[in-house]
RNA sequence: GGUUCCUUAGCCAAGUGGUAAGGCAAUAGACUGCAACUCUGUGAUCAUCAGUUCGAAUCUGAUAGGAACCUCCA
């Protein structure tokens, strides 16, 4: 098995990726909150763990993929009062227009989705061993997790306490201890809410990721991912709680994936930056955003412009012609076969093993693409080498979940390409020209 | 103010101590009935300054510029 290089915020180091249990990979990437639809800043890690995920499994683990939908939020609660409808109509909307943003760009199943509103009773039972065990208190119907219940705090986003108290803005009445404490649950009126011995309320964001993680695959998993922007507070908050609760880290590896900027700011909802996903892949294609989503390495900030956004056009379409290209001259010629160019699809893989470097990871597509387009230039093609070379190509593109045409030609198709080749070489060009647009409006050149 | 990170040719982007990958654009050629595609060649001393070293884009320090986060929230 190829091993796999990763960089872990924990540590800030990059790491020999070791699975808790051999073959088998459990991982978690924190999902939306499903009060609108998704911007393209967001589409980031739905295609850059999706990409590690698939890497996983070409080189031999078995992967269980969990993410969640946040659907109990203020956010939603107040979106839903503004439209008029129900939260759930709203929630069930917007996880639908996730899930076709998904699916539109190439994303592969989950293991298991789970919702809060699903796992209520658990988040309950967990606040509640958080209390009884010391480590949260409650405070007028409110529990906060008490921060200094921990010796670690702090540790998974490299802050001291003393730095963090001097940054933290102190709150008029506020119900903390510390002003570092969190939210595990609050008393609330408006919209969705549930019963508990403390108060009729909502849970806090930061309890029910770690909840989920334990319901799905257990105490500890091996990565735990997420944007850039959760590393603090979320990630450190949820470290926070399985270290109290089960003295573990949750995650062996922690990701984090760079910011999507736009007009050089981070896109945000917030500040109103923002393209949606849905309407980036109706301009330019899934294909196209998945391709300029893996151009950079997905820890560095990726700048979405007009730019890079052609950019990434007109290198996918190159490999994309190339493709049709060389599966176009095998169909004519029947040539089949399962072989692959193991030396280029290995250089792939290793770039890909190195933290995900799929900028390198382009260049050996590229370097397959050439290969490939000089197979196709001699006089006496060599089938066997093209097709071994295509096979590497397409085996390659699948890891970056980058979608192709392999064509399939009919008998009649076949010949109206032969007929092509014929009247061309007859110098009928009228006739030519005519066949070759009729194969150009079939797709086939 | 604190933490983490970034700064490489017009643009995107590799590189983690030994004399700068790749892609786009540009340009010169080749291929071609035309078009598209394609192939070949051509470009940077790595933000600035100082240091460590036989040797640095790569290590150290400082300076400049930029990003993310710093607790009710993606």
């Amino acid at each position: 098995m190829m091993k796999l290089r990763i960089y872990n915020t924990k540590t800030l180091k990059l790491e020999e990726f070791k699975p808790i249990k051999e073959k088998e990979v459990k991982m978690y990437v924190c999902g939306p909150t499903v009060y609108d639809n998704i911007h393209i800043g967001n589409a980031r890690p739905v295609v850059v763990f999706d990409t590690l995920r698939r890497l996983l499994e070409a080189i031999g683990y078995d992967v269980k993929y969990v993410s969640n939908y946040t659907d109990v939020d203020d956010k939603i609660i107040k979106r839903a009062h503004e439209r008029g409808i129900d939260e759930f109509e709203l929630t069930k909307e917007m996880i639908a227009a996730y899930n076709d943003v998904r699916t539109a760009l190439n994303a592969k199943d989950l293991y298991k989705t789970p919702k809060v509103t699903e796992t209520m009773d658990d988040i309950i039972n967990f606040i509640d061993e958080l209390v009884m065990n010391g480590n949260a208190y409650v405070k007028d119907g409110d529990v906060y997790f008490r921060v200094a219940s921990i010796d670690d705090y702090g540790s998974l986003s490299h802050q001291n306490l003393e730095d963090l108290k001097a940054g933290a803005r102190v709150e008029e009445n506020d119900k903390k201890e510390s002003p570092l404490d969190f939210v595990l649950w609050k008393q609330t009126e408006m919209g969705i809410k549930w019963p508990t011995k403390y108060s009729i309320g909502r849970p806090g964001w930061h309890s029910e990721c770690v909840v989920m993680i334990k319901k799905e695959l257990g105490n500890l998993i091996d990565i735990h991912a997420g944007g850039r922007d959760l590393r603090f507070p979320h990630h450190e908050n949820e470290r926070a709680q399985a270290k109290a609760l089960y003295n573990s880290d949750l995650a062996n590896y922690w990701l984090h994936n760079g910011m999507l900027t736009f007009g050089g700011e981070k896109m945000s909802k917030s500040l109103g930056n923002l393209v949606l996903s849905k309407d980036a892949i109706e301009k330019h294609g899934a294909n196209t955003i998945r391709w300029l989503l893996l151009s950079a390495q997905y820890r560095d900030v990726l700048s979405y412009t007009e730019d890079t956004i052609n950019n990434a056009k007109k290198e996918l379409i190159k490999v994309i012609n190339v493709i049709k290209k060389a599966s176009l001259i095998l169909n004519i010629n029947d040539y089949q076969t399962d072989d692959f160019d193991q030396e280029h699809y290995n250089h792939f893989i290793e770039a890909m093993c190195d933290d995900l470097n799929t900028p390198n990871a382009y260049t050996h597509i590229f370097e397959m693409v050439k290969i490939i387009n000089q197979d196709l230039r001699v006089s006496g093609v060599d089938y066997q080498s093209l097709a071994s070379h295509l096979n590497a190509l397409t085996k390659s593109l699948d890891v970056l979940g980058i979608t192709y045409e392999v064509l399939n030609l009919s008998a009649d198709d076949k010949k109206l390409y032969l007929d092509w080749q014929s009247a061309k070489h007859n110098k009928d060009f009228d006739q030519a020209d005519r066949l070759r647009n009729i194969l150009n409006s079939k797709g086939i050149l």
